[in-house]
DNA sequence: GGTCATGTTGCTCATCTGCGCATTCGAGCA
DNA sequence: TGCTCGAATGCGCAGATGAGCAACATGACC
């Protein structure tokens, strides 16, 4: 009997969302009366047989983003939709164009952004529209000057953002991670440096990614790593960086004597921002956006399906 | 404009489809009248941004039945969805089961139902309800006795069929291709296969697959043909086999002397056939459901949703 | 500036659909 | 056989929705 039903709610549901009938037509065909329809495309409904994708770039999951709100410290959860998307770089620049128009609606405008730096960030950077604010401040919160090509990618980074906001940026003239923690001590005590950290101190917002710990970490291709120090470091629990900060699956710093070199703003600075954006996605990230959720290093995230459900808890 | 009104329409169905707010609601929302929001949805649809699947064993694309009724002569289509299968054995489970209900719905119920066998057919078999129908008499109508424990798979299917619809299956007891021509007119004139092939060819509908054209071949792997035959076949045109008649992707016969060596009724049988099932599935045999159903072999085709739209010359 | 063509917007109305309630059906049981 | 109770069914109704239409804005061209 309820095998009868089911697979007339199938033959319900196709005529009901392929060929557009009414749940009166549907009637006529299968010789049921339109509430027997009714009840039938509801249970399809309820099995989950039904399923509905939004395929587009922008795209984003409701559902989940509520989901997210609710059961964690978010005020607010971006997630976008991996509907249709095949490759990892796909989903990244959903992910960085779903950063740009948050960023775009976000209100109050900050007078004062606070940003790391990396692939992701830059992305954001290159989504954003012309205009997308009007004077909006950009200041690095972590070394910016890597010691390959990529320095100047971290710097453009910043520019392309204040610039299309008609903004000025400010860079942070260090290294991420110093040899010596004297020298770090020493940098950080120079005037230029200073300045820099407590205006990033100060942002009235933050807009950051995270790094996941392993070989392929930015950290470790900007050669401020080896290898073997992330595989050290995750040997203790390492699950990413946060601004160039090793932290473990608690949100905690795994290694403080690195820590100690590390030129940029404290996490508690982030802890305790209004709004602390985080940009995180790819399936490698999953851990350490749980992390940085999970101990409130961020009051914003923009994330993608598959990592969004994987905070939740609900992929194994 | 058009950018901002996409943007806008999947918004709108986010919250439509997602949350299932009303229209009215969702106008609030986004500070737009119903009527656009209407609008949006419809141009939404109209984009191809919704896609709505029915994902279930049972659940079958009824429109691309409808452009297969509509741009071939097959009097019936039954597409399979693939929606959320991962396997091919998934696949031929599922069109096995469509081909056992299209069976057993058909009427007139056929009082003899000419057959095919194969791995296939077999499954249709199994798929088959006890009591499908009551008095349908099962005739082989190709060479069934195989070099090896196939065989038994061979009568099994008929018998099961048969069985299952309190009827008598009648098996061809002779081999599908045999090494010479003169010991195949021999056997075709033994008053028993005779009998069974005059049967065969009286038949009131027909239930065949098709196999494909390669070394993986039901007759390669039952010992009728070595590979390096069926590879010579493919060099004459050859796209897979009907009855254990290889054919081009007209329909035609590709080697007429091996033709002439193979037991069972004659393609034309099933081209003027009333009731002609061909049950085809898997991406193997795409050239092969073409070929059948583009020269007339079949008036019905089961199949699944990839094969059928490679038929329509839908996905290159 | 005037005119026209085109596309958009707001609206009415007919239809469709989900919800709550009364009725019926049917299995289980005395 | 007759009874009881829960589930399934049929139905009225109010809210939701789509089609068609008139008004209006927009912009091109004369």
């Amino acid at each position: 009997m309820t095998d009868t039903d089911e697979l007339l709610s199938i033959r319900a549901a196709e005529l009901y969302y392929e060929e557009n009938k009414t749940q009166d037509e549907i009637g006529t065909v299968l010789r049921l009366t339109r509430w027997k329809v009714g009840r039938l495309l509801a249970q399809a409904k309820a099995s989950g047989f039904i399923r509905i994708e939004i395929v587009h770039p922008r795209a984003r999951r409701l559902s989940i983003e509520r989901r997210l709100r609710e059961t964690t410290q978010l005020t607010d959860a971006i997630v976008v939709s991996s509907a249709g998307v095949s490759t990892d770089e796909e989903l990244q620049s959903r992910t960085a164009q779903a950063a740009a128009d948050y960023l775009t609606g976000l209100r109050p405008v900050p007078r004062t952004l606070g940003i790391s730096w990396g692939r992701t960030l830059h992305e954001v950077s290159l989504h954003l529209a012309q205009g997308w604010a009007s004077g909006v401040n950009v200041v690095q919160i972590n070394g910016g000057v890597s010691l390959n090509r990529r320095a100047g990618t971290a710097a453009a980074t910043a520019v392309t953002i204040a610039h299309k906001a008609s903004g000025a940026a400010t860079l942070l003239p260090s290294p991420a991670i110093l040899e010596r923690l004297d020298t770090k001590t020493a940098i950080e005590a120079d005037r230029s440096v200073a300045a820099v950290l407590n205006l990033g101190a100060a942002a009235s917002a933050y807009l950051f990614s995270a790094g996941q710990a392993d070989q392929n970490s930015a950290l470790v291709d900007s050669g401020y790593l080896t290898a073997e120090q992330v595989a050290e470091l995750v040997r203790k629990g390492a699950v990413g960086d946060i601004v160039g900060r090793y932290i473990d699956s608690n949100g905690n710093i795994v290694d403080p004597e690195l820590n100690g070199r590390t030129v940029g703003i404290q996490l508690e600075a982030l802890r305790h921002a209004k709004t602390a954006i985080a940009v995180i996605t790819g399936g490698s990230k999953h851990s350490i956006a749980r992390a940085v959720v999970g101990s409130g290093l961020c009051t914003v995230l923009v994330t993608d399906e598959d990592t969004a459900l994987a905070i939740l808890g609900e992929n194994a």
